[in-house]
DNA sequence: CTAATTTCAGTCTGACTGAAATAC
DNA sequence: CGTATTTCAGTCAGACTGAAATTA
């Protein structure tokens, strides 16, 4: 995700001008590029990425859903969800099958591994976390959340997808 | 370009589950996300794009500098500034001369136009912050720049590069 | 010799487009 | 017919790597 002007990741702060350390669109960026980091990072550990934690959460709560679905739920790009999907069929954490009931569709189906993975990126993820958020007490964690859910609602509104 | 019908701008956060919806590390991300397009897409219409303000405002604070310099100050990678310059320099913004005293520099130096640009630039930029942040009170905006820059100040330390 | 600067030629990821094939 | 689903081939921006040429 990128950039305000998210410059980078070699951060070097220590010149920047006023102009730019002071923006927020921009401190939006930088903080979220290095959050990014860290998350991938941590994920990567787990042989993971970030859509395998969405589509593996949106099938335990949402039960076996097509692929279409899956790309409405967690946000993946229709043309992207197939390359994800494939990956976790891979890694036998879901099983993709043809719906008997509408033939253009795949079913998505979480397998007992795919549980049992998504428990793990569950507790990896609170850990990373922590990681991001470690200098704000739990009180300026729930600010800053509050503040963010209000920003996306409105961006999602006014320039997001309508429906 | 963008119908209606093409704005696939998605982001679909209402079937997402809350396990998603409520981390913050991801909340960060989809609203950096949105908040880079809308200033990407508000400084296209003046010809422009981040990185212009970026390396407009140092030069304006630091004076004329070498490229080296303008990538340790703006976060702009080393191997990606030429092409900034090039963009500028075509623009008429700033001008590319060799260091007489270190024949390896070349010293980008700010032109009368460029000092006009980065004027609109301001303007232009201040009400795109409005346009992001339209939802928050003052108060709150400061809130969220306070929390951001000490996650940023976090982030640097732990996971900051040296690349 | 080492070190810094500029530049080039790429890689990789993520978001996104357009369109074909298939089925409703 | 139009519409939805899956998939592919490919674009574009941004971050980043490695290394060559130049010159301090």
């Amino acid at each position: 995700m990128s950039s305000a002007s998210d410059m980078t990741g070699h951060t070097d702060e220590r010149g920047a001008p006023a102009r730019l350390r002071n923006l927020p669109t921009r401190l939006l960026s930088l903080v979220a590029m290095q959050s990014d980091r860290v998350v991938s990072e941590g994920l990567a550990v787990a042989d993971s990425r970030k859509w395998h934690y969405a589509v593996l959460a949106t099938l335990r709560e949402a039960g076996p859903v097509s692929q279409a679905e899956l790309s409405r739920r967690t946000g993946i790009y229709r043309s992207d969800i197939v390359a994800v999907i494939n990956e976790l069929t891979e890694r036998d954490l879901v099983e993709r099958a043809p719906d008997p009931a509408d033939r253009r569709r795949n079913v998505i189906t979480l397998t007992p591994r795919g549980d049992g993975h998504l428990d793990r990126l569950d507790e990896l993820l609170a850990a990373l976390q922590d990681e991001v958020l470690a200098p704000l007490t739990p009180a300026e964690r729930d600010q800053l959340t509050g503040l963010l859910t209000r920003l996306l609602d409105h961006l999602g509104r006014s320039h997001g997808r309508g429906a």
